[in-house]
DNA sequence: TTGTAGCGTTACAACTTGTAACGTACATAA
DNA sequence: TTATGTACGTTACAAGTTGTAACGCTACAA
């Protein structure tokens, strides 16, 4: 296994992940109710759910767009491709750019169970007349 | 998509990343003879190097035993499992544990191509029989 | 004009990561 | 037995990250 490094990703903090999520889920949001949305699970002051937006999009997870006095975030990214890539990157850590055997690893760790390779092996072949 | 977050797991430095390449790669070793190997590419004072060996100890990515004076460090995981779980938790931050989707968008990503997605479809159904 | 909603600036503590000087324990050569 | 070197731990420190928030500025509403 080569080992090619690609400049690590910046990484997602606790609080960060719980934003994006949120944001994912639910479309644009504003600090407000995105710190209201959370507040259950996360109380926080104004000016922290500010800051952590503020980072996230420094971070080029969302952007923002300005409507009156007030900033309406939306993701930059799909979940899946924000996913994708952090796989990628440790595919390209730690195998040397091969994924084929880290999925076969998924099954030996269960990270797959046999159906859900079935199914994945059945997408694959309905996929496989498709433009490139 | 659901999100379970699962407890993140201890991040990996840039310099615990190639110490642990080489461990992974050559068996087990000696500090200094890490130290040696990375020399051309990381140059390292001795506790610099020991340093790293017994934090990568405590992330539970090593472990060591003593030979006379010296410590012999090995791999406490095989790389791929690392692997696996590293993308596990991607799985479950972001997918809400499916990977299918995952796997498909590795296309739409050109994080797999063609080819290797008909290999892959291939070693599944290979491992069909396979027992649990 | 004055309160206030909504944002940026600044700050700070805890933690992580890379780096290393220094100290300690033990073995071996002189 | 003493001096020396080997191999390791302890401690430290700077830079960066992350969570948290107080404060202050500006524009709009009453």
């Amino acid at each position: 296994m080569k080992n090619t490094h690609s400049p690590r990703p910046k990484n997602i903090g606790e609080v960060e992940q719980m934003v994006m999520d949120y944001v994912w889920s639910h479309g644009p949001v504003t600090a407000e109710a995105c710190r209201e949305a959370l507040a259950s699970k996360r109380p926080m002051k104004e000016s922290t759910i500010r800051t952590v937006l503020r980072r996230l999009e420094q971070k080029g997870y969302v952007s923002h767009q300005v409507d009156g006095r007030t900033f309406i975030y939306r993701a930059a990214e799909l979940r899946q491709n924000v996913a994708v890539r952090a796989v990628k990157n440790i595919i390209d850590r730690f195998c040397g750019g091969s994924a084929e055997e880290l999925v076969i690893g998924m099954e030996d760790n269960r990270v797959l169970d046999r159906k859900q390779l079935e199914r994945l092996a059945q997408k694959i072949s309905q996929r496989k007349g498709a433009k490139p």
